[in-house]
DNA sequence: TCCATATTTCTATTATCATCGAAATGACAG
DNA sequence: CTGTCATTTCGATGATAATAGAAATATGGA
């Protein structure tokens, strides 16, 4: 992952209501949701879930998938990944350091 | 972390020269970097860092402390790993699944 | 085909953000 | 103190983003 898409997946989630939409997504997980429940469970308005549904996904950030009548949307983990790793990367030079071991720790439940 | 401090902090790194900042920070490790440094390595100009730095202490990623006549910034590693925490709280629900296992490989390293 | 309903596009309004020169402030060395 | 240099504040400008009602566009069941 570049800086480019970098910053473009970070502004798609730096926004309350798309970070909601997100991490709803995220706990979904592969499945994901159709966009009806999305706004349902969330209390957002068609047009504006779908405004950012868009953003999210040429953030690259979730990926839509038509079935039967409804459009089911799921976080890109990879993409998540990514993000988690692009921020991350290089830690303290590359040397072993407290921050990537308490970050080992969080990240390795579940 | 909660709702509005995270979409605080996504919104700092959501932006090109800011992102750049807080990578080298992390890179720089604990002992962080004087601003004048920041700005010759990233060719940015003093104002403009300056707001951009401000606008990284005050959502928490980045900690300033004066030394000498130089103020010297450092990335802050708790709020970041908050924020990586914060995106894959839950996945999948908590249940195993292939996303935290290929996320662990990843931040596991150093 | 035809209708019900899920979702998107259109549109307008309002608000927030990025940039950087110039001037002000702050901190230290001598 | 005083001059020097590091950093911040001010201010003006241009650009991008959030919101949601109304209308348009799919999609599939009957």
């Amino acid at each position: 992952m570049e800086m480019k898409s970098a910053v473009t997946a970070l502004g798609a989630l730096a926004q309350e209501t798309r970070l909601s939409i997100f991490r709803l997504l995220v706990e979904a997980g592969p499945e994901g949701l159709c966009a009806g429940d999305i706004g349902a469970r969330l209390g957002v308005p068609a047009a504006t879930l779908s405004f950012h549904l868009a953003q999210l996904a040429s953030a690259g950030l979730v990926q839509a998938r038509q079935q039967s009548r409804f459009i089911f949307y799921s976080a890109d983990f990879e993409a998540m990944n990514g993000i988690v790793g692009f921020l991350t990367e290089n830690c303290c030079g590359g040397r072993p350091c407290p921050p990537a071991r308490a970050r080992r720790k969080k990240t390795t439940a579940s």
